[in-house]
DNA sequence: CTTTGTGCAAACGATTTGCAGGATG
DNA sequence: CATCCTGCAAATCGTTTGCACAAAG
């Protein structure tokens, strides 16, 4: 709960991925913990060195790729040449608003499980993506 | 049914979204309507220039692009760096082998409709991505 | 100490753009 | 014949890589 569970929990769970815990691994992977609005590198990158320098744009990248191949981040497609990344790595879905652009994670739960068996190929895994209008957009609310 | 008449479907098809009929924009446009694979750009540059240069890479992405304007091709994103192009701008889901890469489109019908009043969010149209094994990578077939 | 990570700048690859000439309606 | 398209090459943008130095375990 304190600021210093935290730091270890994250601390942890660079360890138990046998990844080693630098100060800018760190910064990168705390940093899409903290957020829900599955950010680009850039975004990140301007997140990480706003009050004073913390790491460099090649670092953010392998970071993340690095996180990315231990499983602790997913990278997030859903618009043409943008890359973003969530640190929620439980299955769910996403809204997309086509007006302001933000993704909004959906619950897995909402909707029944899918009857996949009938397909002519293996299903392993699937995701919805939703578009329209978020609550903001719409204006109720 | 002849080979005239698809010609004259995909001629009318330009010319009813306003968009001039030339041989590289005509080109790129049958080309997509004959294939069900999803080419990138790169694959539809060769097939097009196999027998003798028809277009140039420039120019098959400014017709993809004025295509998929007027809603004749969609772009699918479901690997990171890879746009490709579908001429099926009907509602339906893709399946993405983990192992070929090949892409399968899955028919709308495959799921029941979807519930999605209960989102906070103005739902205006959704999609699943399917991943896993196609049928010629699980061996079965 | 050995291994891995970082920063920088250069390299890269996909996509876009500016421009002059050419084709379309 | 006015408008839009094409080809080419240069520009651009996001991402990756090589290398020398620094830090982690």
């Amino acid at each position: 709960m304190s600021k210093e569970n935290q730091r270890d929990v994250i601390v942890n769970r660079l360890k138990s991925k046998g990844l080693r815990v630098t100060p800018q691994r760190f910064a990168v992977y705390a940093n899409l913990c903290s957020r829900r609005d599955h950010p680009t590198v850039e975004q990140i990158l301007k997140d990480l060195n706003q009050d004073f320098p913390i790491s460099s744009q090649a670092t953010v990248y392998t970071s993340l790729q690095a996180l990315r191949k231990v499983g602790l981040v997913k990278e997030v497609l859903l618009e043409e040449g943008v890359s973003r990344y969530d640190a929620n790595v439980e299955p769910h879905h996403h809204f997309h608003c086509r007006q302001c652009g933000s993704i909004k994670d959906v619950p897995w739960d909402t909707f029944d499980s899918f009857n996949l068996e009938h397909l002519p190929y293996l299903a392993e895994s699937y995701e919805v993506t939703i578009r329209g209008l978020c609550d903001r957009c719409t204006g109720n609310n």
